[in-house]
DNA sequence: CACGCCCGTGAGAGCGTTCTCACACAAGCG
DNA sequence: CGCTTGTGTGAGAACGCTCTCACGGGCGTG
């Protein structure tokens, strides 16, 4: 390895500092744009740099200035395929595009089963990033744990199920689906359903339970046979759908807890022979690409995702600089009106 | 920030020799599973290890080992959302699989625009990762010759447009074509089109080069008229199936480069009234987990991805151990018949 | 009984940075 | 003309780990 003619591994600090004729120090304050070197100095070790193509090793960089300067964005996501959800692109867009002048790099971490949870885990423990986004759906999520008690700095995508003290960034899911379900009472729609989210994910229940205290707003009932259990996919909303109008065949509306899921719906409905709106109005959740596409376009609940992932990083780069305190901030939501509803 | 009173900062390999009455060789041979500990000795590591909670800095290890124990999955694309791509998450599920079971871990960099580009090739340069698995479907990408220039193992998913000496992997993409097209000629239709994919990938351009290879050997032209230029989603399947439609108004059969693309050409079929696959017959390519669900489900071309990701993992650990041979693999597509053709 | 051997251990150098200091030298002040 | 001030520079100690090497003690062998 070390009798190989040619350079392995890349030009140090040292050799650059040789071939400028100055000392190590010297090129390390030219590299970090130290104001306190000569610009014949500065003007040597540009050009050395240059001739050797030096790029700094950012391991020891990190070893004494304790800063990697990245982040990790956690998806611990096992039951649903989330990767290939349009919502969760949206946020990995939104959280590049919100560190994209900055010098922080952001790496993925998908951790989908138990073992791989660990495995994200122990990445973060041992010094990798100096801060986490986690998206975790999911209740009985250990990562949410494992990365709080390594002591990293940490922002939640969501409510945590249990009421520890952590920073999140949620939606007002309630709020939404309150909303969607009140502007289909307004059309005065009588037997409203729900394809709710999986009951273990706080989203899913707080829609759910929007939907709830909108129908008893208006002093009408949540009755079991109108609320089935989705999984945020399209096939899920496609059973659920079915499932539906099979409880309740003279259903006339249906709110339904992802966009993804309500085109599965609005499958099902045009296989039943159901008109949209005219016999059967469909509200998703999300806003996502697909609600513009779909026939007849969705009609949708929109969360402020932009606004959403810059509050997040936000948050982040406080905690990183030492600001010990928690945030919360829960986002309003509003309805994004098109034909299906 | 030091006067706090709190433990700032994980335990050191020291504080564990101190604690344990060994000194930090010992320590380092027992968290390192070396054989040559003695018992007591490996007893009193790990229960200082256990009260201190101790976790190996492994940046500092890096430093010396000139290891990291992670490699990057790079998703260099812009134009298309492939982030929603379920055949992207495909990828991402088979890279984490197939390294489950080894120390590696896996990073997923995303790189939509020419700065998250240079980003990414920055934090590969720098040394954050022992190699790259880099996808990148689109011929103008900066980002294969920037890795390749930073001489680290990398291992393409699909052909590169330029020769260059590159290992990759990559699927039969215009056998998979044919294969498509040899069906649909099979039943007897007569006027075939195409959705193809977007004609800057090579993906694209295979598929479609495999269609007109079927055609001629049929003794039949692929007219301009019966190709429209898509852009692998679904809403673009739509339009493009839509234009079909309107050139070729008799069109019996219709191979579409991507099932999310088929999916929305689907659409615009009900739509326009036709039936699948009586009046129209529909083929699609990749065997998303949407082909199993749409009506009419899906006949479709599938790669082995799963085969393909273990492939790519293979060959860039070949790599990092120093291997400097090239290699390159095409993998065999096979049709998957449902009732869409 | 002396010799070599292996095995467990610790001392210490090094990995490529940053950062604190101290130093030389120039310039400005009384 | 001595004194402080400031500015550019370099020496050297960290950072937390691995790894080579040397050393002492137990063992088997001749």
């Amino acid at each position: 390895m070390t009798s190989t003619g040619g350079r392995i591994g890349s030009p140090t600090l040292d050799e650059v500092a040789e071939l400028a004729g100055v000392s190590r120090a010297t090129v390390s304050r030219v590299v970090n744009d130290s104001p306190r070197v000569s610009p014949e100095a500065r003007e040597a070790v540009l050009q050395a740099v240059e001739q050797l193509r030096y790029v700094p090793n950012r391991l020891a960089r990190s070893l004494v200035t304790r800063r990697t300067d990245t982040i990790a964005l956690v998806l611990s996501e096992s039951k649903t395929q989330i990767f290939s959800d349009p919502f969760f692109a949206s946020i990995v867009r939104g959280v590049s595009a919100a560190l994209a002048d900055t010098e922080l790099n952001v790496v993925l971490l998908a951790a989908r089963d138990e073992r791989e949870q660990e495995k994200a885990g122990r990445y973060v423990r041992q010094g990798h990033v100096d801060g986490v986004i986690l998206m975790s759906m999911h209740n009985d999520d250990l990562l949410p744990e494992i990365v709080a008690e390594a002591h990293v700095p940490l922002v939640l995508f969501g409510r945590p199920q249990n009421g520890r003290a952590v920073s999140f960034v949620d939606a007002d899911n309630a709020g939404g689906g309150a909303l969607a379900t009140r502007h289909l009472l307004g059309q005065g729609r009588a037997r409203i359903g729900t394809v709710t989210g999986r009951h273990d994910m706080n989203a899913g229940l707080d829609r759910f339970s929007g939907y709830r205290t909108a129908l008893e707003e208006a002093g009408l009932q949540a009755r079991g046979e109108l609320c089935v259990e989705g999984d945020f996919t399209e096939a899920g909303g496609a059973r659920g759908m079915a499932r539906l109008l099979e409880q309740v065949p003279d259903l006339d509306a249906v709110f339904v807890a992802s966009d993804p899921m309500a085109v599965g719906a609005l499958r099902t409905l045009h296989a039943a022979g159901r008109r949209v709106p005219e016999d059967v109005a469909v509200v998703g959740f999300d806003d996502a690409p697909i609600a513009r596409e779909c026939d007849p376009p969705l009609t949708t609940v929109a969360q402020p995702l932009a606004e959403m992932t810059r509050h997040m990083t936000d948050m982040l780069l406080r905690q990183i600089d030492g600001d010990p305190d928690v945030e919360v901030r829960v986002c309003e939501t509003h309805l994004v009106r098109r034909a299906s509803a």
